[in-house]
RNA sequence: GGGGUAUUAGCUCAGCUGGUUAGAGCGCCGGCCUGUCACGUCGGAGGUCGCGGGUUCGAGUCCCGCAUAUCCCGCCA
């Protein structure tokens, strides 16, 4: 069948059909069951397993011997008899299950170790010993099946993209260090002692640049690092595919990924219903608490602020009076029956999301009601809320008062964990994009202005004038791809123009030296006829993880590294010798 | 940088208020077994209780420190 390999065909591929044939298989031995006079091995490849039979009277002795001792994980080639096996031995949990192969030949081409964990799924090893043998680990049928998923997502995107006469152009991994946005890794040059490359943190810069080169339709499957601390979906080096277009505005961007996300997603059997819902950012914020809402799930955010300006409880009347804040609160359904100690833990969890404390209401099945702070409620107050949150005995009401956004987050991280907590049904995956983000933000005391997504990023022509004098008030052209509660993706509209640029750093706090330092190439490629440009960049990795149920973008990765950034199975990072430090001018501290 | 959890056999874990020789399942090794498929059955080997210090007559167990893994906050334009 395959004219390119030792075998025959491949251990999930016989059927019925194939009985009578004489078959040469390949792959490694998962299980053996030796019943003395007759012996049976599971042999496994990435495509399945195949049940095969050694029987002394029609293996011979040679082949016989050899199967008494072969051992897990051994690799061997075998051939013999497809035939159907015996009335009432079919095995219906098996794709190859009504066959099975009698062999005649063995050849043993290794041998192996014990493995330090049995490679078949459902195993509950610790993940620290699986990447230290991540090569076993992938010869599991369940992190085979993500490779291979994700190969064909992967493929299908780039099927679709040049379809659509995108050109995959690479960008240097050795570039220049812009340290504005993530910490860079970096790499010290031996030809230019005491200067240093940086890994991009993304080929935004370059993929502009490609497009003043005239190239209109770009993508790359691109390889990114960032050298900060790791997360359950954040590893410092992951791969975006990485999209940008000339003459274009973001409808046309939105469409043309709309499209092509949508091929991609149909290759591995999931609907993406286009044209995608598209929600703005302050609804999101507003409505659901994150600018990355997972919306197959309710437990929205209800803004309470005027029920609650003549209320005797201060914390809640003087933010309600108070300009630019707010009190809000989401309604869990089902927490009410919690007890006590359950409902003060919660509050704990608040304070992970900057809350200085939580108000809550729980009220119970029986129609009581229990809450530290429902005693300064009037009755109006009380009905009112309940009437707003449609109240109903069981719910537990969490509230947030403060200045707005700060109150929003601390409601959108309650209504994530309450979710999780109360193992909140979300069927299904779930699409939209949420567009028109800030084109700044500040920091939390009031002070730095920085890029809501970066500083390349095209405001919205109309708040151009208050660039300088109300920055948080300008808008910008972007939109992220969210899935399932999770970034998947976002891009928007650049800046094409040079001098509009500058002025965007500036208020980002650049001088010009500064500016030209770091950028200089940029805005002086931007003053050669850079045409309108916008893109996208999809994160493969946290879109695979959802595509497979993975709980981490481990699963989707082949050889992830820890969260201390270690490999364990080679050891990376490690020492490196004094003549290695001292080609490249460095010393260790 | 901060907080939580974990660390006992190759793997997954149990081990109470500190007390003799630290156990189980799976795996591994050996014997028996011709229809199993998580084969069965009989027997066996296998331990620096993460590391270092302390308390104690005595520490897997209590205290302190460290390391590693993991989740989260900060961070991630």
């Amino acid at each position: 069948m395959d004219q390119f390999t030792m075998h025959t065909h491949t251990d999930g591929e016989l059927r019925r059909e194939d009985i009578g044939q004489t078959v040469t298989l390949t792959g490694w031995v998962w299980r053996r069951r030796d019943h003395g006079g007759l012996i049976f091995v599971d042999l496994r490849d990435r495509a399945g397993l195949t049940q095969l039979t050694f029987d002394p009277e029609h293996s011979g002795g040679t082949a016989f011997h050899a199967a008494e001792t072969i051992r897990p994980e051994w690799p061997i080639k075998v051939t013999g008899l497809v035939r159907e096996r015996p009335e009432d031995t079919a095995n219906p949990k098996l794709p190859t299950g009504e066959v099975e192969v009698l062999v005649s030949e063995i050849e043993v081409l290794n041998t192996s170790h014990t493995p330090p964990f049995q490679i078949e799924d459902g195993i509950d090893t610790a993940e620290d010993t699986r990447l230290r043998y991540r090569y076993l680990d992938i010869r599991r049928p369940e992190l085979m099946h993500n490779l291979r998923l994700r190969n064909d997502f992967t493929f299908a995107l780039r099927e679709a993209l040049n379809g659509a006469e995108f050109m995959e152009v690479e960008t240097p991994i050795l570039f220049k260090s812009t340290p504005e946005g993530a910490r860079d890794f970096i790499v010290p040059s031996r030809t230019q002692p005491g200067n240093f490359y940086a890994l991009p943190q993304s080929p935004q810069l370059l993929k502009e640049l490609l497009m003043v080169g005239g190239v209109e339709r770009y993508y790359q499957v691109a390889k990114c690092f960032r050298d900060e601390d790791l997360r359950a979906d954040r590893q410092p080096e992951f791969t975006q595919v990485d999209v940008e277009m000339s003459f274009v505005d973001q409808d046309d961007v939105m469409g043309e990924m709309e499209h092509v996300l949508g091929a991609a997603f149909k290759a591995v059997g999931v609907d993406l219903p286009c044209p995608l819902r598209r929600m703005p950012y302050w609804d999101a914020m507003d409505t659901y608490g994150s600018d990355k809402p997972d919306t197959r799930y309710g437990m929205l955010l209800h803004d309470v602020t005027d029920l609650f300006k003549e209320s005797k409880f201060k914390v809640f009347s003087s933010a309600a009076n108070k300009a630019g804040s707010c009190v809000k609160c989401i309604n869990a359904k089902g927490a009410g029956e919690w007890p006590r100690a359950q409902i003060d833990k919660l509050e704990d969890v608040a304070k992970l999301f900057g809350a200085k404390g939580l108000a809550w209401i729980a009220f119970r099945p029986d129609g009581s009601v229990n809450s530290p702070i429902v005693k300064f409620f009037s009755d109006a107050e009380m009905d009112a809320l309940k009437s707003e949150c449609e109240v109903e005995p069981g719910d537990l009401v969490m509230f947030a008062a403060g200045p707005r956004k700060s109150s929003d987050e601390i409601l959108g991280g309650m209504r994530t964990h309450m979710a999780n907590a109360l193992d909140v049904e979300r069927e299904g995956h779930d699409f939209l994009w949420v567009v028109d983000f800030p084109m700044f933000k500040q920091d939390e005391e009031g002070g730095r202005i920085g890029a809501e997504h970066h500083p390349f990023t095209q405001p919205v022509v109309e708040d151009l004038d208050r660039i300088e004098d109300d920055p948080l008030s300008v808008g910008s052209y972007t939109y992220d791809f969210v899935m399932d509660g999770f970034e998947a993706g976002g891009g928007g509209m650049r800046v094409h123009n040079a001098d509009l640029q500058m002025r965007i750093l500036h208020r980002l706090g650049f001088d010009d030296e500064r500016a030209k330092a770091q950028f200089g190439f940029l805005l002086e490629a931007l003053s050669f006829g850079a045409p309108p440009m916008g893109g996208f960049a999809l994160g493969l990795d946290r879109v695979c993880m959802l595509l497979t149920g993975s709980d981490s973008i481990r699963d989707v990765m082949a050889f992830p590294k820890t969260s201390s950034g270690s490999d364990l199975m080679s050891a990376a990072p490690s020492e490196v010798s004094m003549q290695q430090l001292k080609d490249v001018s460095l010393r260790v501290l």
